[in-house]
DNA sequence: ATGTGC
């Protein structure tokens, strides 16, 4: 088909848009140098943008980050919104199926040398201590009546119980828990599958790693933030694991039956959406809020092992920085064509990026900004940034580096031992799951992070705060 | 991402 091929438009520095044609209700916006386009042989994460904009009720654009590629209806590292007030959709191929997914970054009360007499000890227990792989769990085990807990109340409840501290919830997205979830309305097998995976990694790019901050660019965040050059610090991403994965796939099926109902159409089954404040588009948006806060306890439980041993053999506390998911349809108020309109935000593969003084911040970082949490790969650096006031794709930005190479195909091009060899001697030691695994997860897969990070700042989306350089990694 | 694919 003729019309398969996208158009794309240079619109300003970091900036392509994809004009509005046939069936499209918005332009398409991708942030990204030429460098960071998509061009994997077959990636359609164009292509699916454009999709994307022709969805029922989307207003602004259909935006796609610098770390964009190809995803399940949706491109990872798109932003969608709509209006909910006139007859907006929501979707859960916009979220993804690692329902908040996301990034939790941990200050430890310590420099980098500390670590030298220790590290491979280190490594070791946090390896030996983290349950990870498909399939696994867990540090906590549940019965039925605590997993409704963990759905309705998220990290709180697991602070409540004992498993964390006060601030581990002012320095989380929503304190920790994410409103209006009905435990209800999940699936018998969605329920199962949560048992027994509370306080686990999972597999594929989530990992626990142990860092250092490399450079500080914004002096004054990084000391609101907690935390400064030279100090130690844990980054742990990981998802709503199995149970998440079976509310997405409950929903697309419940959804692709019942759109027709509403006169929908969309040019992509994987794309099923209904209206956000129809009983279904309501059920799902309390289900997924329901894995929301089973992913925020998942990572408030890993938190709560790693510190124990950190405490045994660092001797070192851990202090949450921050909690952000970055695969998330949320509720929000924000301005369209000068009115006030209650949107509906998908992000999936891309993260709220909130300005210094916005209300939702705690007061502590009101000034600076929200920590904005982007993993790099194994081999490479990550980045935490701030949103800034300019935050067009109603303040987010991109979440990571983007695969360039299919999991097939690095698997191929990686052997595991010499990958682990070339880590080994540029100072990061690892504990993996598998060969395969690590294989598939080399830098060599990704887009380069510095660049990614780089067009996101030059597209105005957010602001460099601190660059952090692994030391040890823990993978899936 | 995922008890790794209809």
């Amino acid at each position: 088909m003729s019309d398969s091929v996208v158009e794309l438009v240079e619109d300003g520095p970091c900036r392509f848009r994809i004009p509005r044609r046939a069936g499209m209700r918005v332009d398409g916006v991708v942030f990204a140098t030429p460098g960071l386009l998509p061009e994997m042989a077959g990636d359609q994460a164009l292509k699916q943008v454009e999709n994307v904009a022709k969805l029922p009720g989307i207003v602004g654009a259909s935006y796609a980050m610098p770390d964009v590629h190809w995803g399940y209806g949706f491109p990872i590292g798109g932003v969608a919104a709509t209006d909910t007030e006139a007859g907006g959709v929501v979707s859960p191929g916009g979220v993804g199926f690692d329902i908040s997914c996301g990034v939790r970054l941990l200050a430890a009360r310590c420099d980098r040398e500390a670590l030298d007499d220790h590290l491979e000890l280190l490594m070791d227990a946090l390896g030996h201590a983290t349950p990870r792989g498909a399939g696994k769990g867990a540090v906590w085990h549940l019965g039925r009546s605590e997993l409704r807990e963990v759905l309705a109340e998220g990290a709180r409840y697991a602070v409540e119980q004992g498993h964390g501290v006060q601030r581990d919830l002012d320095r989380c997205e929503d304190e920790g828990v994410l409103e209006g979830a009905a435990a209800e309305g999940l699936s018998d097998r969605a329920l199962q599958r949560g048992l027994g995976q509370l306080g686990s990694l999972g597999s594929g790019n989530h990992f626990l790693e142990v860092q250092a901050v490399d450079a500080v660019y914004d002096e004054r965040a990084a000391r609101a933030m907690g935390f400064a050059e030279g100090q130690v610090c844990v980054m742990i991403h990981c998802g709503s694991r199995g149970l998440g994965h079976q509310v997405c796939t409950d929903h697309v099926r419940k959804m692709d039956r019942a759109m027709a109902r509403y006169g929908i159409e969309v040019p992509d089954r994987q794309l099923a959406s209904v209206p956000a404040d129809s009983p279904e588009g309501e059920e799902y948006l309390a289900a997924m809020a329901a894995a929301a806060n089973y992913a925020r306890a998942n990572r408030q439980l890993l938190t709560e092992s790693a510190r124990g041993v950190f405490r045994r053999i660092v001797g070192a506390d851990l202090d949450l920085v921050y909690d952000i998911s970055h695969n998330l349809a949320k509720i929000e108020d924000h301005q369209v064509n000068g009115d006030r309109r209650r949107l509906c935000v998908h992000r999936k593969g891309a993260t709220r990026a909130l300005p210094a003084g916005h209300p939702d911040l705690p007061e502590d970082l009101a000034e600076v900004g929200q920590p904005v949490l982007i993993p790099g790969t194994m081999g490479t650096a990550s980045y935490v940034l701030t949103g800034v006031p300019e935050g067009e794709a109603w303040y987010s930005t991109c979440h990571g580096a983007g695969r360039v190479r299919s999991r097939h195909q690095a698997a191929r091009e990686v052997r595991a031992g010499r990958l682990r060899g070339e880590l080994a001697e540029a100072g990061i030691t690892v504990r993996a799951g598998t060969a395969r695994g690590l294989a598939e997860e080399a830098p060599l897969a990704y887009k380069d992070i510095d660049e990614v990070v780089a067009a996101s700042e030059g597209a105005k989306l957010c602001s460099k705060v601190a660059r952090l350089v692994p030391i040890g990694v823990v993978k899936g």
